[in-house]
DNA sequence: TAGATTGTTAATCGATTAACAATC
DNA sequence: TAGATTGTTAATCGATTAACAATC
């Protein structure tokens, strides 16, 4: 299994990457990668040592080619169809990036239990009753979930995708959804982001004061 | 600096918290926490040890205690105000989650260079032209920024912050933020969560081949 | 008391970084 | 050729997990 930072990283060097596509640029080598990224070459080497692309000593990798082997590695080639639970502030934020399309991953429905939401679409993507989402996950094959419910009920939506055969689920919520070991469940839980920014700033400023008070310390003999 | 897998660990315990004091539970042990979570029970007091909270052999932790610790550890109890730059899908729908200040930081103002939006309010945040961001932050003496804008604009809007005294960046967009060390820089990008999704999604498939192709090998024997 | 749990030290595991021969 | 870069093995670092005495 590739490491989680592994797989992260990879994907933000797809960022470069279609930007040096753009410029016309053929070759790019892990001391460039590394430089802009604020990381170690070798690092992006054992990264890109993942994906099966292979360089050239002296010149480094093919730019197209890396970029393809990224975006095999990571199964975004073909978008895969996704159902959408929730359509509140966040839900409704997704159905709007048609983009999704290009990190693997096509809204093609959501569904709410809000009556006043059921038939309305968002960005072309009409939202149904809840009730139906287990049947049109059978019949239409889709194996991506997305939960951006109220958090009270995303185990109870999560069950119910798992039962119809959803493969992922990506969950919005701030609950812990409980799934058998085959599913695979990715976090997206802005509040964790959060922990860590406000948490980060006390600790720089704790490191700034202890700074400060040796140099008191010192001054003071 | 306390490891971020213990930062995202703590906010998560403090959800499971939050039902507890409700329900009344008065003691908790990390024994409980590691079952609901999935984790090690060792793993959960060594993350506790970071706040500073101690225990008590037998009964476990005060709920109410333990709760306000990580609050506290996490600095989420006064929350910080915040400027969020750019008015667009994700920008907006942070804007309507008033419930952010629960998690240490409340969005005061917003900015956007779209004259159709400058003016008009979200959910009670005014949106002004990004002009008027530095000045703003200056005077209002603004600690975070978040940043929701297009990716073409984001370092320099980063940079604008930045200048203006900034301490702590909240970053949506696909780019790499380059900064000052002494600033912090938390990516909150929902692209790399998908990458990290679509990958592990792949390899449950290899896994299960494998484990295929083994069995059928051995039924051919 | 017996048993569950904490707090803490030691062992293990996995990811990052260093070193360096091979290559163009 | 000289120098930059790859590919890969070894060393280091940091986080997780195991072990266990202390405690209520």
């Amino acid at each position: 299994m590739t490491p989680e930072p592994t797989i992260r990283r990879l994907a933000k060097y797809l960022e470069l990457l279609k930007i040096e596509l753009a410029n016309g640029t053929e070759e790019i080598s892990t001391t460039k990668i590394a430089n802009i990224f604020e990381l170690d070459p070798t690092q992006v080497r054992k990264d890109i040592e993942f994906t099966g692309i292979i360089g050239k000593p002296k010149t480094g990798y093919n730019v197209r080619e890396l970029y393809e082997g990224i975006i095999n590695f990571l199964n975004w080639k073909e978008p895969k169809d996704a159902f959408l639970a929730g359509a509140g502030h966040i839900g409704s934020a997704l159905a709007h990036y048609s983009n999704l399309s290009d990190y693997g991953i096509k809204i093609i429905a959501a569904f709410d239990i809000d009556r006043k939401k059921i038939g309305k679409k968002i960005n072309d993507i009409e939202i149904f009753s809840i009730d139906k989402m287990p049947n049109l996950i059978r019949r239409m094959n889709v194996k991506i979930g997305i939960i951006a419910t109220p958090p009270d009920t995303a185990q109870e939506i999560a069950n119910m995708m798992i039962d119809a055969g959803i493969e992922g689920i990506w969950n919005f919520t701030p609950v812990h959804i409980a799934a058998p070991e085959n599913i695979v469940i990715e976090n997206a839980q802005l509040t964790l982001s959060l922990a860590v920014l406000t948490r980060r700033i006390v600790e720089k400023k704790y490191e700034k004061t202890s700074l400060g008070e040796i140099y008191e310390r010192d001054i003071n003999k």
